[in-house]
Parts: C-alpha cells; structure tokens; sequence
DNA sequence: AATGAATGAGTGTTCATTCAT
DNA sequence: CATGAATGAACACTCATTCAT
C-alpha cells in the first residue's frame, strides 16, 4: 500500500496521506470531511480522487501500510537478539518507542478499525495478529526456558500490549517523562509481572 | 400519530438508552443515524427528541451516567479493605469483572471521548481522573509501607488500568476463559509487576 | 369571530389570543410555534386544540375578529359627522388613533395575509376593501362638493391609507410626539393635499 | 452527478436570486422552501451553497443588494437637481418609477427585514436611515426657503414615504393606470402637502 | 492533471397534529 | 378537560462522489 514513485503527483499523494492522518486523529474519520482534507492540502475536493478511488481506500490505505510497517519494524529489531529476556526487552523498547513517535498513526489504528470495509479490516485483524504472535511467542518460549511464569501466555501478551499501547493515550512530547524514562518504568513493570519468582 | 398503546415514557426512555449503547458500539457514535435509532427502538426518529434533546446530549447522558457509576461502585468496593495489596486485589477484580458486565458502556467511554462537547468532555475527564487518582492512591501508599516499588505511580497506575481495560477489547461470553481465570491472570500480572522484591 | 362566552374555558381562549398575537407580532406567523405558544400560556401544545382547530385557524380567528372590529369602529365614528371635510378630519384621527393603540393587530393584518387560507384571505381582502371604499367615499363627495381636489378618488384613498398606516412602523409609546401631535402633523399633510386651491 | 452540459457558475448564481425574490414575494421568506427554490431553478436543492451558504444569506443577500441600488440610483438621480421643489418632484418620480419596476425587491425589503439575522438587519436599516434623511433633508430646505411648511420634517418624510410605498402593494402592470399616471397623481397630494399656502 | 459545477442520498432536527390515558 | 406520548412529513443543510470543461 506504501506510496513508491518519486514523481510529483506521488508528493501530492503523500501529502494527502499525512493530512488525512493528522485530520482523522483530530476529528474521527466519519468526521473529517473531504473538503477539509483537500483545503488543507491546498487543492479541490475532487482531485483527492486522482489518488484515492474513495474516502475508506484512504482509510484502509493509511491503516494497512501502517501495519505493515509495524510487523516488519518489530522483526527487524528482533532479529539476532538471543535469549526471552532480551527479546522481551527488546520489545518493549520498540513498542513504547515507536507508538511514541507515530502516535498519530497507533491512535488512528486502534480508533478506526470499525469504520474500515469488512474486507480491509480482516487485512489489519491478520496484520495485528501477527504482530501480537509475535509477542506471546517470546512469553511461551521463555516459560519453555523456566524464565517466566504466567498463567496464560496468549492472555498475558495482550495483557501486555494494552499496557504499552495505553502510553499513547496520554503521552505529550516535552511532558514530565522522556520517552527513556517512560520505556524504563515500562520495561521493569513488564519484566517483573511476568519472570519467574524464585 | 398519538400515544401507542400502552406506552410509557420511562420505559421507552430506558429502551433508547439501551439501543442507543449496543449501535454506537456496533457502529460508532457519528456512524449511528437516528433513524437506525428510532428503528431499533420501534419508533419514529422525531420521537427520540422527546426523551434527548439532540443526539450529543444522548452520548453524554450514557457517558457521565457510565462515569459515576463506576467511580461510586468502587468506592464502595473499596470501602473498608484495609492494606494495600488487598485493596490492589480487589481494584483488579472490581475493574475487570464491571468491565466484562458492562463491556459495551466501556468501549463506548474509551472510543467516544472525542464526540463529546466539550463541556460534557470536562465532565466525563474530570470523573476518570477521580478514577485514577484512586488506584495512583494505592500504589503510592504501598510504596509508603515498602510492599511495592514502582518507578512512578502515576504512570504506573495508568499502565495498569490500561492493562485491564484492553480486556473489553477481546473478550467476548463463552470464550475459552471466564471472568475468573481472566481476573487470576491479570491480578497475578498486577501484583508481580509492582511487588517489592526482597 | 369574536369570543363571547362568559365561561372558563373562554378565558383561557382570550388568553391564547393575546400571547398568540403578542407571539406572531415578535416572530412572525410561520416562526411561531404552537409550543411557544402554549408554553407562554402556561398549557399544553396539544390543549390549544380544544379552542382553536388548527395554526391556521388560530390566525384566521385574530385578523378577520380585527378587520370587523376596526370596520365597524370606524362606521361608528363617522356617523353622524356631516361634510366631506370633517368627515377625512374625523378619519385621520381615528385611523392613527387605533393604530397607535391596536399597533400589534394592525401589524399582524399588514403582514401576514399572506398566511391565511385561501378562504380566510378573501374574507380579509373584502373588509379591507369596505374600509378604503368609506375613505373614497369621502374623498368623492368632497369633489363632488368642490372642496377637494384630486386626480384620482381610489388612488388617493390608497395612499392617504398607506401614509396614516404607515405610523405603525415607526411609532413607539413614549417617543419624541404623543399621539396627538402625530395626528396633527398627519391631518395638516392630509387635507392640504386633497384641497382644492382657490 | 457533476457538471451539467454547458452550465455557467454565475449564471446559475442570477437565476438563483432571481427565483429566490419571485418565491419569497409570493409565499414569504420562511414559508419558502430550498427544494421549491432548487425546483424552479432546475437544480437540486444542495446545490444552492455553492452560491449561498445559507438560506438567510441569500436574503441578506437580496436585501442589502437592493438598498445599496436604490440609495446610489436616488444620490445619482438627485445631483444636479436644484431647489427644493424641483428636488421632490424629482424624488417622488423616482420614488415611484423604481418601485413599480422592482416591485417585488421592494415588496421584500418592506416585509422581511423581521427575517434578516441582527447583522444584516442593522445594515439594512442604516441604509434605508440614510434614504430618509435625503428625504427629510429636501423638506428641511424647502421649510428654510419659505416654500414648505409642514409641522414636522423627520415624520413628515416617513409620511411621504410610506404614501409612495404603499403603490407597490397594489400596482399590477397592465392594470387602469400606467406609471406616468400614478406618479402624476402623488406628485400632486405631496407638492400640495408640503406646500406653503400664501 | 486539476477544477468547478453539480448530484442525490442522507443527516439531525422541528413541528403541527392526533389520541390513549 | 388536559396531558403526555407519539407520529410523519417536512426542513435546512452536508457530503462523498462524478464528470464536463
């Protein structure tokens, strides 16, 4: 869904991308109207439709690549790490950090699942599934290794998210915390609620 | 076109209330019509305005009314509970099992901040910050008596609520786990994470 | 049209003829609600009903009971007055008079014949008609007995109307000149104009 | 669904107005409906915002519009007109001629100011305040000149006014009198109302 | 490639009116 | 008799969308 092309109507397209984005977290997306989205872009309502055939491909599009995104930066950053531990680290790093600079983007996704077409939802549905996979593989794995203990590792792993994801909710740059100091607080929460006591 | 047979006001009152909680969850609050409304209740769009004086007035009305009410139920859950670590316990009971009862007002209080006037905004932040403070409260106080150690109760107690409330995202009755498996996972996540290791 | 009833019930109908005129005068015909209406009677929108059978009628009811009353009023001071030229004196006075004192009734039939009925605007029209016929008449005769002089007998008696109405758009009680002061300066404007010069 | 063949912005703009004066004369601003408006256009009714944003705009619209005419066609019509006299019969003509040709702008601006937000009701009136007091000004002068005499300038000048006005509630084209007619017979009632007798 | 003009279905809301209670 | 509950048709207005220019 990422927009590639390096031509001028693509900057266009980009644009309008980054608008809707920063218009839908402002007002909803049923209630960002495509006139607005075109005036602050600076062209007329009907030329939106030169680059996005209806307002939910936009949506679809925005939420879509942001997943994508997403998935593919957290296996990044996981790859070659060793061991649960680290690995449950690791991820709590990622997560708190990149919800923290694309919080526009997370808010979005966890605002508007609803108003996506069936088709696209079940897109991101799978997308967010991997993703969540991904994270109750590290809890299962460490409980194989005597690591942790948790009751239930797919219930935890979201348990787990939800947590890092709330930051997003009340999270404001240049607020009292730092993005280090709100990953630390984070980071020996999660690690505690799920390692093993001896 | 007059009073239908033995129609009461209150009654039909308490019925759009209701319809009004399972659409907006279904479909969002701006997604709604009034006439889907009016339809689900078995009456005419106009009739709504009889009980409602304009639709934003209906959400608040759900919103502040779902606010107090969970704030005064804990409240009085609370009342009595001596200790931290049993007032903790009992916080993550109260919260999950209201938020499993009443899953559709949650949802509705999380997602549809933003369709709030702004008055009624004040209102229903001023009353989930009253929520907050009084988990922020335990956390602090347990600190005070050295049975927990958190970097930072405020954004602790945040993460926690955070936690739990992600719940009524994916529990849905007759799951795989009941409302007591899921509170003895998350209490154990909870009392882990901010426990003071010897 | 006019109520007679000495009952209860009757009062309650002036009363509602009165806000009702007071009410229609503010806002206008159509921007009046039968709830303001009622409210500011202290009843029930649907009450109006036992007394008037419809926002129409109501309407109806208050301009045609005011053209008979004004007609007849008029008939009534003009009898008896002997000679064209005391006669337009005599007119001129009655005709600011009771605009100055029925300014809301004179008001209301200026501007709302046009949301009367078909029936009740012809109605309307032929009173309307028999009071500017009695002021041709007077203007004829004085012709016919070489006091007056003018052009045009209907023509003028329109505008001798249309000026001496027209005191009820800007007269307000308590202003610079009294009634009596308007009257003057209007009779002077009157019978200098329609005199004949020697 | 876009377009139509050979469509022209501001064409469409004139036929709006001129529709929109021809339904508000016959059935009142209020009573007037966007969808009878659009209808008679050839429109739809949605399209009118294009071109106004509000159904009050188009009348303050209107009604502004046809103050400013009237007011710069009388300035420009009364320059060069010497002596009082002179001047009024010029006024009354004009008076006259204007409204029998723009009867129905006029048949507005007299019943619908009630219907004028309180902006545009303010610059109505200061418009129409400025054509009076070029009337009451020719009459001051003519009183100055020893040539009228009438007892009050300011009441005098509504007198006149609201007798020339009144035309337009019952002049229809083709009907006993033409224009030269009509103005004919109120030039003599004012000149002889205002004039001083010897 | 973009605009300007238009559509048409829909929205929240109002209101005169009716009638069971 | 009056009220309280409801109707249903209408209203001003909005908006995603389309397409001639």
């Amino acid at each position: 869904m990422a927009r590639t092309k390096g031509s001028v109507g693509s900057e266009t397209a980009s644009l309008i991308r980054a608008t809707a984005i920063r218009l839908m977290v402002e007002h909803g997306y049923e209630a960002m109207t495509l006139r607005q989205l075109a005036e602050a872009v600076g062209i007329q309502a009907g030329s939106v439709y030169r680059y996005f055939g209806a307002k939910d491909r936009l949506l679809a599009d925005i939420m879509i690549g942001h997943m994508e995104t997403v998935l593919n930066a957290l296996q990044a950053r996981l790859a070659g790490v060793e061991g649960p531990l680290q690995r449950l680290e690791t991820f709590v790093d990622f997560h708190i950090r990149y919800h923290i600079e694309k919080q526009a983007e997370v808010f979005l996704a966890t605002m508007e699942l609803r108003s996506l077409s069936d088709e696209a939802r079940m897109r991101v549905l799978a997308l967010r599934q991997a993703y969540e996979t991904l994270v109750s593989t590290i809890l299962s794995e460490g409980m194989a290794s005597g690591i942790f203990a948790v009751r239930d590792a797919k219930v935890s792993s979201f348990a787990i998210i939800g947590m890092l994801t709330s930051v997003c909710q009340w999270y404001r740059p240049g607020g009292r915390l730092g993005p280090d100091a709100i990953i630390a607080i984070h980071r020996d929460l999660v690690l505690q609620a799920v390692r093993k006591l001896d």
